[in-house]
DNA sequence: CATGAATGAGGCTTCATTCAT
DNA sequence: CATGAATGAAGCCTCATTCAT
């Protein structure tokens, strides 16, 4: 998944070239958010500006490499909890480390919008590689009886990007954790009409 | 507070333009997002380029402007409901509006997110303002039991930032409501290491 | 002469209008060279930017009323001067004097090379007074024999225009001015070759 | 001195385009002013916009840039004529020289102008260039007994920026070359009060 | 007449992308 | 393949000038 969109296997040093990008394009998106020039990304890795266009032909392609690299590292991370004795501290741990990563890096919460949006062509792959990875955790979190039966890992993923969202700008904040996941505990009486309009 | 920054009142002619301008801006940047031109704004607003940057001499002050109406009217909504004689479906209420606004413009996320960060100089009156109007009923909610008391005017600022957020990208989803308010509503028991990171 | 272009007599307050423009221009020109804008202009007149374009219907025309302005003082001065007794020191003192006047409003300078190189149509009527009078000035210097009798009113303009500008850039020099005059008082003898290019 | 900013030296072809747009710029700002615009200096080098942006990031830079060109080879110049046999007229042909260019080339003046004022750090360099290589001719010139003994480079050089001012705007004039160089080769009697304001 | 809001051409600068070296 | 120079569209902003109030 991290091979470039052509077929051809690259050479060794190429290949180097093209972990080096990437990083740095992580990097400087994450700090200085996703309109930092690829110049700068370029300087960063220690390449030239065509190099960059050489391995990602578009910007876009190249910040969709990122996020889809961000998506995977964190779809391995869940699923390296799958198999955990303690399904709620697994799920809830993964979604709060998932969260205090996006406090630092922006990039993270996007990498969630999109991936939670849709499971299209481009970041579909890694995307739902994430809400499949984490729907184990959570089926597993339900069936333990820490989760409310009725939500599904869609509902997660928005909820995660959302959190990320509010952690990016405000800071990580516990207290927000603890709302979402007394929420998510939560086993609902009756309906109170909670989300009239 | 919505006047210009000048002392002089404004001609109506010109009072309607700023307005038109205004208008066409929050427009613009809900759909196309804050990065839009200026250009853009003028021409959906039907005047010059000029006029654009005679009422506002900078981007920023344009989108500033845009995000300090938005909080005005949120909290002039936020005001109305203060002497609701059911303080929860009051609370619960504006929070669902906000969001479902959201939605569709995702100015407003942001706007929250400058809001609930600080309240600087800058679009700071109004940020503070909705904080207030939403302290307010907050606190009925909660003296009527209809909300925990642990949690403070910012917590909710940034919690409405986050779902608004996941309301812009995913779609306005009453699922991720019915999580945050039944967060909201619970009495937590004995703290069970939610946030761990 | 500080009447406008058209025939038809102004109005008290019109002109009164007029001169305030006319005198901030100076300044504002003076202090902050030609590229200010009108507005500025407009701004320390005390009047609406409307109010400078009906009087001067464009910024060139507003400059060059400024220049002509200035020359006409200029030849005012001079003319005083006409029957001095001691003709030495009036065409020296006053070349001194608008030199020193140079060195803080560059206008100066600049009025001066229009006068000097052309008795065109524009500033032709102001430039051609300064330069008859400085002429009589000079003519009555060359006679009483302290200036040199091989040059003429335009060659002195030049060297106005040239002293004036060092003086303007590099600050009022009497040393320059020495060596100038001494070169003006100066007797030839026969010619040394001075100017081989 | 000639080569840009950055430490590494450019590819071949980069020099020539940086040499071609310092020649249009010299050109452009020579006859059409120093507030030309990059765009019409960029079609006169017959280049893109950006290309001049890539060599000279600023407008200032740029004409900085040309100013500095001007002032290195007129310090040249001077270096060259430092042994000549004949010390009067060095000193006095390379004086008319840069006079009669600056006649056609109006950066020039400004050039001199700047350099006269301040050896600041900007132009610094070359106009510090070209003083002490004019010291060395009027030095040697003074010792001939060609130039009076009481003036210094700092004159010179301002008095070369009003010559140079004066042959820009009224045309390369010999007859003005001629007072200057009187009386830079007077030698003063008592003082009869020159300067007098 | 005075005012100042509106206009839009034009200036400077950035940056994604292409292509010669 | 890597490099970085070249390109030009596009963005922000200024300002002389016009015109409705």
């Amino acid at each position: 998944m991290t091979s470039p969109a052509s077929g051809r296997p690259l050479r060794a040093d190429a290949l180097r070239n093209r972990a080096k990008v990437l990083a740095a394009a992580e990097e400087v998106f994450a700090v200085q958010g996703t309109s930092s020039s690829t110049e700068e990304v370029a300087r960063k890795a220690g390449v030239g500006i065509g190099t960059v266009f050489r391995h990602f032909p578009t910007k876009e392609s190249l910040l969709e490499a990122v996020l889809v690299a961000l998506l995977e590292r964190l779809a391995a991370e869940a699923a390296e909890l799958r198999s955990s004795a303690d399904p709620g501290a697994a799920f809830f741990g993964f979604f709060s480390r998932v969260v205090s990563q996006a406090a630092t890096k922006q990039a993270i919460t996007e990498a969630l919008a999109e991936a939670g949006i849709d499971a299209r062509e481009t970041t579909g792959g890694a995307g739902s590689g994430l809400t499949a990875a984490l729907g184990v955790l959570l089926e597993r979190a339900q069936e333990a009886g820490e989760v409310r039966a009725d939500v599904g890992p869609g509902e997660i993923m928005a909820l995660l990007a959302g959190m990320s969202y509010a952690a990016a700008r405000a800071g990580a904040r516990e207290d927000l954790l603890r709302i979402a996941f007394d929420g998510l505990r939560s086993r609902p009486g009756p309906d109170r009409g909670a989300a009239r309009g």
